[in-house]
RNA sequence: UGGGGCGUCGCCAAGCGGUAAGGCAGCGGCCUUUGGAGCCGCCAUUCGGAGGUUCGAAUCCUUCCGCCCCAG
């Protein structure tokens, strides 16, 4: 599979997080040729002693220093809180469980991030995501990552309307030991820091702790109640919990409860017993797809429904207003508003939107 | 007050003389650019209290305490 790169001497800006997968995509652009800009976003960050990420911005600097790239900083502190970080907060206000991170992309550093590295002379945007962009007579197409347990194809799908022109992904053809391999080699300046944490504005583990401060309303304590109606228990807020989670419940009983449903306008929590949960059918709103042209009705794909679970297949049904219904070949269980669908054929991603709703099955 | 039943981990619950199952909940870990799910591990030296019988009791006996049901 031939993955688009940018031709040797070509302007490109790398977004550098201060870790290694950052590192070692922009030591590949070099390696190709290319004139490398490395460029870093300096982000509102909820939780640290400065309300910003200042140490990653020190690491960013300090392997552009090592590799000999000049970098840059780009202050997206209010934008990002205002497109991101409102949003998210609105959401759990909302009862859904946002993912805040294909937004993000699209809108913080695919959107304003690469605008202003255009602006700085440098056409062409990198990042170290591992998903591949491959040529096509029709444009530019978005792949999984070669690295199946790295993929991270499912957070980039609103780059599908027009947002991966001049856009590489130069890690897309490696596997992570190869990766961490050449990182050994560079001998990279960086902080041994964990791999991955939760969402990247939030500490770990404060999603609830987060939501209270910003959308207290959101964070009330309320009934947990049966399908029939029947208080089971006490919830925290809503905010502490999400559609399919079993932990945190606190309900002793023969069977584990899963939580069904949130209704944030009776801040009540709804959950059921694994055998009378799930459903076939979703309903997704502000899909994009591929090229911008919506499959035909009852094109079948595979569809993720959430960052980590395996995509199941599916029929895609475009409906009127960028949506559509989502119907599986077998019945899932942790159907979430807020979260993504993401639509694949084969390693392609072929469209993706925001799932608003799982419809019974008598609405099916 | 008579008659009957029951009291085993936070909840439910096995066990019925041989040295405390299991489920749920909880806690910890793995996984992971979203708390989820899943998987792994931990979780009653003790069976309402006190005596007694026995080599040995949660299991038998006595008594006390607390619930429940039926009588009244």
């Amino acid at each position: 599979m031939h993955v688009h790169l940018p031709a040797a001497g070509e302007r490109i800006a790398i977004a550098m997080s201060g870790g290694v997968d950052s590192a070692v995509a922009a030591h590949r652009l070099m390696q190709a040729g290319c004139h490398v800009l490395g460029v870093t976003t300096r982000l509102w960050r909820q939780g640290q002693a400065c309300d910003d990420n200042g140490a990653d911005l020190a690491d960013a600097e300090a392997i552009c220093r090592h590799l000999g790239i000049p970098h840059r900083v780009v202050d997206l502190r209010e934008p990002f809180r205002r497109l991101v970080v409102a949003p998210f907060v609105a959401a759990y206000a909302a009862g859904r469980t946002p993912n805040p991170c294909p937004g993000c992309n699209a809108r913080i550093k695919f959107g304003l991030l690469r605008q202003a590295t255009r602006e700085m002379g440098y056409p062409w945007f990198a990042t170290g995501h591992y998903a591949r962009i491959v040529r096509s007579p029709l444009g530019p197409e978005l792949f999984r990552g070669r690295d199946l347990t790295k993929d991270q194809s499912y957070v980039l799908y609103q780059l599908l309307g027009g947002g991966l022109r001049e856009t590489v992904f130069p890690l897309g053809n490696l596997l992570k030991s190869q990766v961490e391999k050449i990182a050994a080699t560079l001998g990279l300046p960086t902080r041994h820091r964990a791999e991955s944490q939760d969402l990247c504005f939030l500490p770990a583990g404060s999603y609830g702790d987060f939501v209270q401060r910003w959308a207290p309303e959101a964070v009330r304590p309320g009934p947990i109640r049966g399908i029939g109606g029947e208080t089971l228990g006490t919830h925290r807020g809503l905010a502490y919990y999400t559609v399919g989670q079993r932990r945190g419940l606190g309900i002793a009983a023969p069977e584990p409860y899963y939580v069904a449903q949130l209704d944030a306008a009776s801040n009540t929590i709804y959950v059921a017993h694994a055998a009378r949960l799930g459903s076939h059918t979703l309903e997704a709103s502000a899909l994009c797809y591929a090229h911008g042209r919506p499959p035909a009705a009852g094109s079948w794909a595979r569809a993720k429904i959430r960052y980590r679970s395996a995509a199941v297949a599916a029929t895609v049904w475009p409906l009127r207003h960028a949506r559509a219904r989502i119907v599986f070949a077998r019945p899932l269980r942790d159907i979430t508003p807020g979260q993504a669908v993401v639509l694949y054929q084969g390693e392609r991603v072929v469209g993706g939107g925001t799932i608003e709703r799982a419809l019974t099955e008598e609405e099916a």
